[in-house]
DNA sequence: TTTCATACCGTACAATGGTACGGGATATAG
DNA sequence: CTATATCCCGTACCATTGTACGGTATGAAA
């Protein structure tokens, strides 16, 4: 099963054949070897683990900016499992700020849903006078 | 103070003047009433208060779409004030099933993250091995 | 040999919320 | 009167992660 067509690489690796091409334009998976001038890509079997890595980053919240530069650690023979870490921890507290962020948020709209009167006319929505700003500086 | 130029009216809002005809095209605030044909809008000082609303509701995480929904709530008179909770309860789920995405996401960082011996060559890396997909079926 | 799937390429489009630019008109201050 | 600020409009661009389309070439199977 080694050196597929694009079709067969992006079916194995569970993604759509534009996307293999996306990610090549991206600089994700390398110029494929081609034969001669023009003809089609021809991919090793890497190139589907390769794939792989990118979409399960993806599911840990990894940008495809911040895949390529775990790719580029990878291919770093210098790398220290340190380094990985180092991106898994700035994601983490990434994703924390986000919590952070949309806690304080749900905190404010819970705050005018409860105020709410629940009925009546706008006049009296303490929803509709929140979002005007009622009690701005 | 009232009927300001766009620059004036943006000032006062908090905004750019980019922002006003942006938000003038989105249909989110009205054509201001313009001399004759084709001079520079005038602006009655309500649409101060109309742009804050707009940002105030952006920063309790409505879309502008929302917003557009939002302010037709407002312009209805047979809205009732549930109307109105029942699009700010809508976005209170939104923002706890985001919360509990991120929650999950944190959860499988956190994870991969404790598993790691914290220094090291990357064959022995256990985040690497995780972004590889070492586990999948 | 004919047909069909698949491959190629470049470009445009999707959604979101604006921002920037170019060229021209006008208002206000000095 | 002149200079500068501000306004006008239409259009393009920003970032992100792909997806779609049109026209063409090629490989493989029947």
């Amino acid at each position: 099963m080694r050196n597929m067509t694009i079709g067969k690489t992006a079916s194995k690796a569970g993604v759509g054949v534009e996307t293999v091409r996306f990610y090549e334009r991206r600089g994700l998976i390398d110029q494929p070897p081609r034969p001669a001038n023009g003809g089609f890509r021809v991919y090793p079997e890497q190139t589907v683990e390769r794939i792989r890595f990118i979409r399960q980053a993806q599911e840990l919240g990894f940008s495809l900016a911040e895949i390529d530069a775990l790719l580029a650690l990878r291919a770093d023979p210098s790398t220290d499992c340190a380094d990985v870490r180092d991106h898994a921890r700035a994601k983490l507290d990434e994703v924390d700020r986000k919590i952070a962020g949309l806690e304080h948020l749900r905190r404010a709209l819970a705050q005018i849903i409860a105020a709410c009167p629940g009925q009546g006319a706008l006049g009296a929505c303490t929803i509709m006078d929140a979002l005007a700003g009622a009690g701005r500086s």
